[in-house]
DNA sequence: ATAGGGTTTCCAGTTACTGGAAGGTCAAGG
DNA sequence: CCTTGACCTTCCAGTAACTGGAAACCCTAT
């Protein structure tokens, strides 16, 4: 199939999966006579894992990780395992880093009577 | 004052500070005969401003945008609500879309037994 | 033959810096 | 006066992961 059929039943765009491609994260898809890239089921697939990693919040990177511990018949599923952690603890901390803005910006919000009036709490707090 | 001390009282490095100027988010400092830049408080409080801004997570064009509604005295503290509200909006979605990854993500690690064994239900998870 | 859609490559833009190289400047010490 | 080390300058490249768009080729149907 083209790279439009498998970007549809991937989910990912085609301008993805050819990027992808440049930068190695999947194999060069063969090709037809015209040139097209052609794709097999077993392409779409791993193209699919590819979405839904990235969809969990894995980097690239990872997503490189992965899909070759996943191609690994003798893998142990310790190094998935760790993989998987070190991302949760990422995610943990970023949220953390959000909330803490979001709990000082919902005070200074609500401390801003938020008129036409100049005065306001929250450049205030900007500038100091 | 020279760039480094600037950058020392505001917190942001010096790298930052070329780069805010190149890209117009501050004015031009002034110079030195010898070329160097030159800031004053003046500077260094709007240095720690932009600081302060980006601390809590607002975009640069936030910020130009809560610069100059910070040095209009015109301003409405309305205007300045609202940045605040879309930025607290956007940060809220991030957070339920990490949460909802966190989630996920644990369930995922918690079935999987971790050890030497190839069988694993995270990868099985990403293959489907 | 032509119209439309799909495909190709390549280049540029996004966000907000950060690292590093090559070279000029300044103040202190000898 | 000279050197040394810390600053400063500009400029170029790289980061993460795409996304948009241009010019041109291909395929199918009418």
């Amino acid at each position: 199939m083209n790279i439009g059929e498998a970007a549809k039943k991937s989910g990912l765009p085609a301008k993805t999966i050819r990027y992808y491609e440049e930068t190695g994260l999947i194999a060069p898809a063969g090709r037809t006579a015209a040139g097209y890239r052609s794709y097999s089921e077993a392409d779409v697939h791993t193209l699919s894992f590819l979405k839904r990693a990235r969809d969990l919040g894995f980097s690239v990177k990872d997503c490189a990780v992965l899909l070759s511990l996943y191609q690994d018949k003798n893998r142990s599923s310790a190094d998935v395992k760790a993989v998987a952690r070190q991302h949760i603890d990422r995610i943990v901390a970023k949220i953390e880093e959000l909330e803490q803005m979001r709990s000082t910006l919902e005070t200074l919000v609500s401390q801003c009577h938020g008129d036409d009036r100049p005065d306001c709490p929250i450049l205030e707090d900007l500038a100091h």
